[in-house]
DNA sequence: GCCGTTTTCGGCCCGACTGTTTTCAGTCG
């Protein structure tokens, strides 16, 4: 059973459990064991097969009652106590909670009364005018379900998120508008864009002004604006007309750095940064830092007590953290992925820069499938100030790329070193992109390789191979000469899933033969994912934030393999082409 | 149900907006 599906019955038993109104603390530790299990990196069988369910209760937010639930999913496929649960709770009316403005207690009262357990039920109640006859219903109530379940088609027809690069031109159109207020003091897009995420679901913005009521209506007038989703004193939400939600929350310019942190997020940060805020007396918001030390006791008495409240206020979002005894976090790592200890510890890495590579070691001619001229990237690349630039083009296996043969690769890199000639300040350095075949050959000779300044091995081909197969077929390659692992994953967002690889030895392999592994910066790739980067870390890998460049404009694409890096934990030391072009060629020599 | 440099018991993040009702529950981020 994979990760996912172990968590999305934890999920479903969450949300079950809260639709039958049980103890909420109960609903979130089946909520977050879900969240955990979905983003280990690990498979959740493997945890139980190396340590039992000992080692299943190593697993944050799984404690003795999940992990026993979670040993009888794996050991026999089922597990009773979901089965019982879903006896009078389907599986199938679950969908109901997933309409936006339809919570558990909604979705039960309309199970319940009307028999409703799929969106086209709902629809037909709600357009039939069945719905507002219910007690507590109004034909408000009704309009709102409808508009849910557009929205829920919207969300579902696209995939629900988009790609880095589809929200970035959108957040900007919005924040130009709004600096078009004359009172608008800071503004910035916040959110998952602020933090890097891969994939971004809604737009979130925040500005400091002294009029959020004008700011308000301001921003309820704009061009983009689709509809009004909701609207009161210092936040509205509306839906673009791109069908993306943007929330928009405003506070006074004192309140700015809170105000950034707060809705910078990641939920899961904010959570367990509050969390451990009331264990030391301290309330959280975004409107500042309150302190509860005054009354002894439990910290709600405490809150309840503290009618004159002493609030602190944070105009800079690096004094908030300051003021908690920690290090300023990077929005990038805000994730609840450790950044919280590491901070109290002052341990945080110093996380690569936007500004810190020295080079890209991954770009394609049209001498194989890439759409410019060596000279055209190397003028990219001066006026990118970098002082190196790898030039990788296809070997022979990938026809469909035109991939260049042994002779061919050769004469290439003549063609190379007789570019490097023009050229003061940058460095050429001739590569190929190397095919690992199926069976784990690289497809350019080592000859050829040991010519070259470097080779990329990547995998193009038979996908679908078994896990066992494609690691030893993968770590055959790393062994074979290569320098580079190109896309290590294979994954494209949305459209393919990642190989299936043992990553421990991957890494181990990495490490050992001494190949980085890339982290491609194509938005569909960005592969090597932040998590994995994270964990190859611990194995000593290096790393290459490459573009990938078919063309010219590719090569502005790395600010998202570094943005990955970033939430990858890795530091400048750990990226080759961070490095000065004399240790970079060392490093690479065979 | 999970978890622990104040706790193995008694806690568990914070606040805004909406609809329906007139003080609040439900939903959301």
């Amino acid at each position: 059973m994979t990760n996912i599906e172990i968590a999305k019955i934890l999920s479903n038993i969450s949300t079950i459990l809260e639709i039958k109104g049980e103890s909420k603390f109960r609903v979130i530790a089946y909520s977050r064991a879900a969240e955990v299990i979905a983003n280990l990196t690990k498979d959740i069988e493997d945890v139980y097969k190396e340590g039992g369910i000992k080692a299943l209760e190593e697993v944050p937010g799984v404690g003795v009652s999940i992990a026993e639930k979670i040993e009888e999913l794996i050991k026999t496929g089922k597990m009773k106590y979901y089965k019982n649960l879903t006896k009078s709770f389907p599986e199938k009316m679950l969908i109901l909670t997933q309409v936006p403005g339809i919570g558990p207690k909604t979705a039960l009262v309309l199970y319940k009364k009307l028999h409703i357990d799929s969106i086209a039920k709902l629809q037909k109640a709600a357009t039939s005018g069945k719905i507002h006859k219910l007690p507590h219903f109004k034909e408000q109530a009704e309009q709102n379900i409808l508009r849910g379940i557009k929205q829920f088609g919207i969300r579902t027809k696209e995939r629900n998120r988009m790609v880095l690069t589809a929200a970035g031109p959108i957040a900007d159109e919005v924040l130009a508008y709004i600096k078009k207020f004359k009172e608008v003091k800071k503004c910035n897009a916040v959110g998952s864009l602020r933090r890097m995420k891969e994939t971004i679901g809604d737009i979130d913005v925040v500005v400091a002004t002294p009029n959020p009521k004008k700011m308000i209506e301001y921003f309820a007038k704009a061009p983009f604006v689709k509809n009004i989703l909701s609207k009161g004193d210092t936040k509205i939400s509306i839906t673009h007309k791109k069908n993306v939600r943007i929330d928009l929350e405003i506070l006074p310019e004192q309140d700015y750095g809170s105000l950034l942190q707060h809705f910078t997020g990641s939920k899961e940060h904010n959570v367990h940064l509050r969390t451990w805020a009331v264990e030391h007396k301290l309330s959280l918001s975004e409107y500042g830092i309150e302190d509860l030390s005054r009354k002894a006791g439990s910290a709600r008495l405490a809150r309840q007590a503290s009618g004159g409240k002493k609030r602190h206020h944070f105009s800079d979002e690096k004094k908030f953290y300051e003021f908690l005894g920690m290090q300023y976090i990077e929005p990038e790592l805000r994730e609840d992925r450790g950044e919280i200890e590491s901070a109290l510890a002052h341990k945080l890495p110093r996380i690569i820069g936007y500004n810190d590579l020295q080079g890209d070691l991954h770009c394609h001619t049209k001498t194989s499938d890439g759409t410019n001229t060596i000279a055209e990237l190397a003028q990219k690349a001066i006026s990118k100030k970098y002082k190196y630039l790898g030039i990788s083009d296809h070997t022979v296996g990938l026809g469909v790329a035109s991939g260049l043969s042994d002779k061919e690769i050769l004469k290439h890199k003549a063609e190379i070193q007789k570019a490097n000639k023009k050229f003061r300040n940058l460095k050429l350095l001739a590569g190929a992109e190397i095919n690992i075949t199926a069976s784990g050959k690289l497809d350019l000779s080592l000859a050829t390789i040991k010519k070259l300044d470097y080779g990329i091995g990547s995998v193009h081909s038979a996908f679908n191979q078994d896990e066992a197969i494609m690691t030893r077929r993968i770590i055959a390659g790393i062994k074979s000469g290569i320098k580079i692992l190109g896309h290590p994953s294979g994954r494209l967002i949305g459209q393919r899933q990642a190989y299936n690889v043992d990553w421990t030895e991957i890494f181990k392999a990495c490490a050992k033969y001494k190949v980085a592994l890339e982290i491609n910066s194509f938005p569909e790739r960005l592969d090597l994912k932040d998590t994995l980067i994270k964990d190859a870390l611990a194995y000593g890998c290096k790393f290459c934030i490459d573009s990938d460049a078919h063309a010219l404009e590719h090569m502005d694409l790395i600010k998202y393999g570094i943005a990955t890096a970033r939430r990858g934990w890795a530091t400048k030391a750990d990226v080759i082409n961070s490095w000065e072009l004399d240790k970079l060629q060392k490093w690479l020599k065979l």
